[in-house]
Order: structure tokens, then sequence, then C-alpha cells
DNA sequence: CTGAAAGCGCTTACAG
DNA sequence: CTGAAAGCGCTTACAG
């Protein structure tokens, strides 16, 4: 207990008077060690508080039961909610998480990956497939595990080349479901506040889906109906005030996500716009928060727990059986609440 | 670029004509190697696409370049933000961030403290002071640094004998703007909304905070009038709700955080209560959406992303100078808005 | 069921 | 300024 550094498996094998080797089986296959043999050892361990050394034991085993995940931003319920997922559903199969955020800047993703790389993780998840050459070249020569997580590429694949496996949501389908769902209430005149589409596929496919059924209604969405603004309440806010300078104004406007509908709805009701009366608002995520506020905001709800949770089982799978990786779409929702209705006549 | 497995610092030396000792040099102190070996070395590293293998540079070194931090739970914005600061400042100074969870269970953060114990992570940062012995004696004897955010002792510590420097708030303090704010507006009863208190000195110190301001007012607290429930919206409801049954019921409301402070508002616009007129309500955090609800929320700001910074600064200089804990005390503020008035007369 | 030995990929005194 | 060698703490065939 008060040596002065801590205890080695030699220690712990001198204490109990066999080899390391011996110690170093009753730890990894205790079944091969003759039972009084490993109380013994147990004992020893005991006493001396020994704890593995995991670099020596990665450098010999050569992987090091590390999972390296990089998010847009912590600084957001759904990438938080999902590394939750992830990190409990790993650390019971025994696994580590490494966590880091990019804050949306590509450059920044690579260096990560070079981060993660270094500290020998098994694998790697991304959010999306949008990355740079440079990032997916790092992790192909490295031969680490990748999977990409919140996108479905669907049954029209963007690249066929990504091998990838893919553990996420139909974003197209959001937006069609936010569209259907506006058209139907009556709604003729759009606006979509989205964030940032460049390197971002969630985003450019959420408008897209929600662009494809106004298509299919004979509605065309125009530029500037389409605003992109900075994640936050505030680009929530500004992204209605840009809509409503368009003439004529939408009834119905379809945000990215419940954070910037929220700043959209905090908007609206601070210019004296009457929701849903005046204007609708349909989110997407289903924060916590988005069925509690008045009025509750429809959205479609994305089981983002889950996706962490899912996509930990298909890394671990991947990882165990060197199965080849299944791609998984978590279903979605839509979730009417008090937001939307039909347009003012 | 195509070979079988990644390349190893004596792929480099070969390619580069060089020893591995030189390579290891040119990487960890370049200016010891003259400018056109490191150049070769440079130009190999380039062309094989090396990335060096952290467990043998860790096991080599002694040490890994690794923190472990564990949070009481991601799914809560104030975490999510202080450990996006630590992430933040750590990768910037070489350092990785190994991130867990316990969800509130003690039991689970022994747990988790032994798993990045066997990381080799060079130090461990939690949040508060009450961990379980089992825990403090596991981090005691593999010697790695320990540094507590979220708490600061103040004046009284509670403990003398923990040498764990710590990062924080003056959680007292907390409770004690809220009482005086309260009582200003000319409140005489109140109720408190807390988490729960058990393992949890940050709870437990603004709950005494308020009760202290009370008390040097003349006025009794009473056990009834404090509710213990579990974090979310709907703790905060229920809290609410059980406060309201109280005779006379209290005018005023402390929440813990401002999470249960938006579930009391919520729940007392959902049944009819006039906030601030019939009721004033102050939380503690100041989450981005607290000052975006109407009425927006009165709350005790906490610096949290730089509370992560400052954690991270202090660990940083704990590791590379050895220098003795420099405990810091962030500066809190009270923010007065919408959900706090007079009492209605 | 157990032990001696080699090796995982790096770093760092120690010589030159 | 550079190289040969030992060592970090573990694991795992290979013998017994």
């Amino acid at each position: 207990m008060s040596t002065l550094s801590r205890a080695r498996i030699n220690d712990v094998a001198a204490l109990a008077g066999v080899s390391t080797s011996t110690v170093s089986r009753a730890l990894s296959s205790p079944d091969v060690v003759k039972p009084d043999t490993r109380a013994r050892i147990r004992d020893a361990i005991a006493t001396l508080g020994y704890v593995p050394d995991g670099s020596a034991r990665a450098l010999a085993l050569g992987r090091g039961r590390l999972v390296g995940a990089i998010v847009p931003t912590l600084d957001n319920a759904i990438f938080a909610r999902a590394v939750q997922g992830l990190q409990t559903t790993l650390s019971d199969a025994g696994y580590q998480l490494l966590i880091s955020s990019h804050e949306y800047n590509p450059a920044a993703e690579t260096e990560v990956v070079r981060a993660l790389l270094e500290r020998s993780v098994d694998a790697i998840v991304l959010v999306g497939v949008d990355h740079t050459p440079q990032t997916l070249d790092l992790i192909r020569v490295s031969r680490v595990a990748l999977l990409e997580m919140w996108t479905y590429p669907g049954s029209a694949a963007e690249g066929a080349e990504n091998a990838a496996p893919v553990v996420g949501f139909d974003n197209r389908e959001i937006g069609r479901l936010a569209a259907q769902h506006l058209y139907e209430l009556g709604h003729r005149r759009f606006g979509v506040i989205s964030g940032f589409t460049r390197q971002n596929d969630r985003a450019r496919q959420r408008v897209e889906g929600f662009r494809q059924i106004l298509a299919e209604h004979g509605i065309r969405l125009p530029e500037a109906n389409v605003v992109e603004q900075p994640f936050g309440y505030d680009g929530g806010r500004a992204g209605l005030k840009l809509l409503m300078q368009l003439r004529p104004t939408p009834t119905a406007v379809f945000c990215g996500n419940d954070v910037l509908a929220m700043g959209c709805l905090f908007e609206a009701q601070g210019s004296g716009i009457d929701v849903p009366r005046q204007l609708s608002i349909v989110g997407c995520d289903d924060l916590p928060v988005s069925s509690q506020i008045t009025p509750s905001l429809t959205t479609v709800l994305l089981p983002t727990y889950e996706l962490g949770v899912r996509t930990a089982h298909v890394l671990l799978s991947c990882m165990k059986d060197d199965a080849p990786p299944e791609s998984e779409c978590l279903p979605i929702e839509l979730v009417v609440r008090g937001t939307s209705g039909p347009p003012d006549a």
C-alpha cells in the first residue's frame, strides 16, 4: 500500500511465489490456472493494490481496447447523448472511449484523428460521411476500423467506394417527413433554417429531402428560402429574421435541428409572430426541452442515445469477430406538437 | 502507403538510412539532429505514413500524456461544456482525454477509476469531493495526480486531510446569492428543489448557503421545504408539486440547477401559477436556454467551460513542473431576469 | 498446470 | 551529431 511506486506484475509474482507468466494467465484465462495458485495470486494482487499497465498490455497484444470518437462538438445535447450511449456500452465490454471534438473544422479533424491513431485506438468513430481525403487516408493507412454514425446512405449511396459501415438515420427522410406534414396542413410557402451544409452531409440531406417532397407537390423552394446559420439559438433567431424579409413571407419553417427551431420560435415570440397561427415550425432531434416549452415543438424524433449504443455494438462485433461491417438505419418519427398547425387563412 | 501493416520506427530508420535512436530524437528533440538528417527522416515519415505507437511510447516514458476525467453524466449541458473545455485545452498541450461517467453511482465510479488507471493515465479529474474511500485509495496507491473540480473548500475546509487540488466554485455562495436576492425582494416563505445531496457536496453546499442567509435574517427553513429530486425537467416539476402542498405555500423557490429550475417553471406555467407574480424562481448554471425562455430565468451564472479550461491548466502545470497543486475558485454571478420579483402583496 | 525466453515499439543514458 | 544496447511491463508460443 505504501510502496514507493505502483506494483508491477513481477511484484505480484514474487509475493505469490509464481512466475509472471502465471500471473498474466491468471488474469487473462483464469481457467487454465490451478485454483489455489489463482487464490494466492488474487491475494497478492489485493495486498499490493496491483493495477495492470495498459500501455504494456496494449504493446504486447497489439491492440489497446480503446476506441476513439470524434464528434463535431460536445456542446450540443445530441452529441453528448450519443457519446454517453457509446461510452456506457463500450465500457461494459471492457473498452474505453477516447473522445475529441473538431468544432466543425475539417483540418482539426485530421489532427484529432492523428492524435487518436497515436494512442493506438482499435477503432475510430466519426460523425457523418463528409471527411477530408487526408483524414480518410490516415485512417486507411493505419488499418484501424472506421465507423461513421448519424448518416445512412440509403438506397442511393453517395459514394459506393466508401467501405466504412454506417450507423445512423435516413436524413433525407427527416426532411421528407417535415415537408409532408407541413404540406398536408395546407402550407404552400416554406422556409428552411439549416446548419452549414458544407462538410455536413446530414444537414444537406435534410434540406434535400424537404425540397424533394415539395417538388413532388409541384412547389419549388427558392435558394433564398434556405438560410444557413451557425448552430445555436442565435442562429435560429437570425435565420427567422432573414426569412421574414422575404416576400411573400413563408408560413412554415423547417429547421435542421431543435436548437435552431427553438431559436426560431424564441425570435417569433419576441417579435410578436403567433406560433403556430402565423408561423409553423418543425425541428429535428426532440431534445428533452422541446416537449416542455410552450408551445411545444413539432419535431422529428431521433434516438440519439440509442444511436450511440448501436454504434458501439456494431463496433464491438466488428472488432471481435472481424465480421463484415453491418450498417444500420435507426427508426425516426415525426412528433406533432404545438408549433405546427394550418396556415392563417 | 500500401504496406500490409502500419510502418514502425525502424521502417522509417531504414528508409532514411539512420538508426531508430536518431528517428526518435528527430521527433522528440529535433534541435539535436542535423538538419539534413532531419529532412531525410521527415520524408521517410511522410512516404510511409508513419504514426508513432503511443503504447510503446508510454511504456518507455512511463507516462502516456493521457488524462482521465469522470463526470456524473454527459447528459447535462454543464458537464458536457466543462468536458469540452478540458478536452480542447489538454488537446492543445498534446494530451488526450479519456472520458467516462458514473451516472451518480458511487460503486460505478470506483470501477471507472480502475479502468482509467489501467490505461495508465497521468492524472484523474473527478467532480466534487464526495468519493468513496475505495475510489480515493485506488488513486492514492497508483500515484497519479488527482484533481477535483466544481467544488471549492473555501475558508472552512471540510476535510483538511484532502490534499487534492480543487478547481471550482464556492457552492455555498451560490445559495447565499440566491437567498439574499429573494430576501431583498421581500420574500419570507421559501422552498428549495435540490438534486440528491447524498454523495453530492455541491448540492449540499448550495442548500447550506441558502439556509445560512435565511438564518441570518431570522428565517428558519424547515426540512419539509427542501425537496430532493432526480436531475431533469421532471424532477423540477415534481419538486414544485411537492412544495405547493405546503401550508403556507412558499412564494420563492431556489433550485439547485437550471434544469430543475426550468422544470419548476414549466410546472408552474402548466398549473396556472403566475411567475414571478405568484412565485419567484432562481436557478443555477445559466444554461444557454435559460436566457431565451419566457420568462427568462433568474440564475447564478457558473462559467463551466472556463472551469474545464482552468482545470486543464492546473493539471498541466501539476504534471509538468511537478509543482504544488494550486486550487482555484472561479467567480460566479447572480443574473437577475424574469422569473424573480417581489411577492404578491 | 507452470516457467524461461523472446518480443511488442519506443526512449534514453552511454559511448563514440 | 549519431548508434548499439538495455529497458519500460506485459503476453504468448514453446517446452516441460
